[in-house]
DNA sequence: CTGAAAGCGCTTACAG
DNA sequence: CTGAAAGCGCTTACAG
C-alpha cells in the first residue's frame, strides 16, 4: 500500500466515469447492474475509500459536530453528555470534535474560532460559560445548542427540569421525617445572573418545599460553595467538606443535607466519615447528577440526570436542523428533559431516640 | 453576515493575488510592507477566517489526530489522558477527533475506518482493545501510537512503569507492619495474553515484594475480577465489592488490600463500610490510578499514574513523527512514564492489640 | 517582491 | 443510464 486510491483511479480500473462512481458510491441515480458490479469490484481492488475532506469542500458540509465541553473533569456529567451526543452522531453518519475550555471564557472564544475554522456543521455548548461566545457562534448562521444553561435565549437549548428533581428529594428527606435539612449548592452567588438558571431552580425547590410542610428557613443550613468550575482545585469537593465539618459542630445540626451535586456530596460523606459518623444512621444525604453515586459508600441516594438522553438530544436537535428536517425558525427550540431521584442507601429515617449534637 | 469571505474575495479588497495572501496569512515569502498592510485590512473588512477544510485537502493534512479511547466512564483514567492529549495537540494547532469504543473491537476497528476517511494525520489508542485494528491502522502508514497497553510491538508505544508503581505500594504497607495483604486485580485472566502487560506487571510486583521481604503469597489473598471494562454494568466495581466482603468474613481477614484501580477501590470502601470497620484502623486500602481516590472516604492512598504526561507524550510523539522531526524509523519507539505513591488516609499501622477477626 | 495557474478529490447539474 | 466539466477554497511551484 504506497498511496490511497482516488476515485478517478476507481472509475479507471472499472471502465466507467467518477459520476458513475459516486453513483454506485451513494447509491443515487441510475446505473446498471454491470456498472455497479464493475464498481464494486474495482473499490475493492483498489481499497478504495472515500475521501471525506473532499467531500466536505465540495459540499459545504463536514458531517462534524463541534462541541465545547466547559470540563470533563472532574465531572463526569460532562463527559457522559459528550458520549451520548458522540453516540447519536455516530450512528447519523457525524463525527464529533470536542474541545474542553475548563470554564475559560478565553478559551471557549478559541474554541468557537476552531470549529468555524474547520467548518463544523454545528455547535453544542455543555454548558456555554459565556453569553459573548454563544453569540459569536451564532454569528455563523450554523446552529447553535446550548445545554443545560441557557445564557442566549435566541439560542436552541437542551433543559432539564431541575425544579422537579430537587423537590422529589427534599420530599423524600421530609417524608423521612427530617424537619432540619440543610442545603449546599454550586457557587450561585459568583454566577452572572443570566448562568443562575440551574442553581435557582434547586434552591427554590428546596425553600418551597420546606414553605409547603410548614418548616422554617433557617438560613444557617444553606450554603454556596465560592467558585463555579474552578476545577484545578477541587475546590468544591473542599468547600463542601468544609461546610459540612462546621454544620456538625453546630448547636443544631441537621438530620439530613441536600447537596446539589454528586462531586460536593463525596466532599459531605468525607467530613461525616472522619466525624465517625455513620451514614443514614446519623445523617441521610441527598446527591444530583449520579456521576459518582454509585462509587460512594454508601451508595447516594441522588437526583438523577438523563446524560445521556441529553448528549443524544442535543445531537439530534443539531443534525436535524442541519439536515432542514427542522425549520431553522425564528423560535429557538426548548426540549425539556427530565431528573429522577433514584433512592439508594445514603438516606433512611430520622433518628428520633437522641439528637445528633448529644 | 450572508455568506463567509474566501481568501479570492480578501485578494480582490486588498488589491492583490492570493497568492499574496496567502503569504501574509501564514507569513512566509517576502510580501511588501505595503501589500500586508491591505491583507491585514482587507482580511479585517471581510471578516475572513482561514477555511481548514480546504488547506487540509490542499496540503493532504488535516491537523487532526483520532484518539480512539477505550471508554469514558465510567473510568476517568481515560478523560485524563484524553485531556492531556487534546491540550497538547491544541498547543500545537492541532484538533482532536475522539471516538469512545467501549471496549469493543468492532466498533475500534469502525473507529479506525471513520478515522481513514477523514484523513487524520496520526492515530492514537488509548488503550487499544485489539491488535488487529492497531494492524490495520498501522497500514495506512500514518503514525500509530499505543498507550499503556503494547499490543502490537511495531507500533509506538507510551508504557507505564507499573511495576515500580505497585511495589512502592506493597512496600508502603509492608512498612506499616501489615503481612497479609490482599490483591484485587482487573481481569487478567480473562484478556488476550498479547494484553495483559499492566496486568502481569502489577501482581508481579506484588509478589515479589511479598518474596522479598520473605512473606507467603496466599492464593486465597488473590482475586481477580471476571470482566476486563464490560463497563455498563459497572461490574468490576461489584466484583470487588463481593470478593472484600468474602475476604472479611474469612477465618483469617488481610489487614490490607492492594487494589489495582480506584474503581474497584471504590467497591473495596463500600464492602468495609457495610461491614462497619474503619479505614485504616481495621484495615488499610492502596488504589491505583488517582481517579476517584480524591473523592472517596477517607481519602485514598493511591499509585498516580501521569495521565496527563501520558495523553500529552502520546500527542507529542504523533505529531513530531508527522512533522518529520523525528524519522518513521524501522523502530517503533517505547516513551516510558512514572507511576508514584501518593500516600494520603486509607493506610495506616496494622493493628496490633486485636485480629480483626476477634 | 508578486501573480497566473494547476491541482488536491470529490459532487453535481447538465447534456446526451 | 452515463460522462465531461465545473468548482468547492486553498497552497505552491514556477516564472517573472
Amino acid at each position: 500500500l504506497k498511496r490511497r486510491a482516488t476515485m478517478k483511479e476507481v472509475a479507471q480500473v472499472a471502465g466507467v466515469s467518477t459520476a458513475t462512481v459516486a453513483r454506485v458510491l451513494h447509491n443515487n441515480g441510475y446505473v446498471s447492474e454491470e456498472a455497479v458490479q464493475r464498481v464494486r469490484d474495482a473499490i475493492g481492488k483498489t481499497e478504495y475509500n472515500l475521501n471525506v475532506v473532499a467531500r466536505s469542500l465540495r459540499q459545504q458540509r463536514t458531517y462534524t459536530l463541534g462541541h465545547i465541553l466547559q470540563s470533563m473533569a472532574p465531572n463526569p456529567f460532562f463527559v457522559e453528555v459528550a458520549l451520548g451526543a458522540e453516540e447519536y452522531a455516530r450512528q447519523k453518519g457525524y463525527s464529533v470534535l470536542s474541545y474542553n475550555v475548563q470554564g475559560s471564557k478565553d478559551t471557549e472564544r478559541a474554541a468557537v474560532e476552531t470549529f468555524i475554522n474547520r467548518r463544523v456543521d454545528a455547535i453544542l455548548f455543555t454548558t456555554p460559560v459565556d453569553a459573548a461566545n454563544v453569540e459569536f457562534a451564532l454569528n455563523s448562521r450554523i446552529p447553535v445548542i446550548q445545554v443545560e444553561r441557557p445564557l442566549v435565549p435566541r439560542a436552541h437549548q437542551i433543559l432539564v427540569d431541575n425544579y422537579t428533581g430537587a423537590t422529589e428529594a427534599v420530599e423524600h428527606l421530609i417524608g423521612l421525617g427530617h424537619r432540619r435539612i440543610a442545603f449546599i449548592g454550586q457557587g450561585a452567588q459568583t454566577l452572572p445572573s443570566t448562568a443562575r438558571y440551574v442553581e435557582v431552580e434547586r434552591l427554590s425547590a428546596y425553600k418551597d418545599a420546606l414553605t409547603r410542610h410548614e418548616l422554617p428557613i433557617d438560613p444557617g443550613l444553606i450554603a454556596y460553595t465560592q467558585h463555579y468550575y474552578k476545577l484545578e482545585d477541587r475546590s468544591s469537593l473542599g468547600e463542601s467538606y468544609r461546610f459540612t465539618c462546621q454544620l456538625l459542630q453546630s448547636a443544631n445540626p441537621p438530620t439530613a443535607i441536600f447537596v446539589t451535586n454528586d462531586i460536593m456530596a463525596a466532599g459531605v460523606l468525607q467530613s461525616i466519615y472522619e466525624a465517625n459518623l455513620r451514614v443514614p444512621d446519623d445523617i441521610s444525604i441527598v446527591g444530583f447528577d449520579d456521576t459518582y453515586a454509585q462509587f460512594l459508600a454508601p451508595l447516594l441516594t441522588t437526583v438523577r440526570l438523563p446524560m445521556h438522553e441529553i448528549g443524544a438530544s442535543a445531537a439530534r436537535l443539531a443534525i436535524e436542523l442541519i439536515e432542514g428536517q427542522q425549520e431553522e425558525a425564528a423560535e429557538p427550540q426548548k426540549i425539556m428533559t427530565h431528573a429522577e431521584l433514584i433512592v439508594r442507601k445514603s438516606t433512611g429515617p430520622v433518628r428520633t431516640d437522641v439528637g445528633l449534637g448529644s
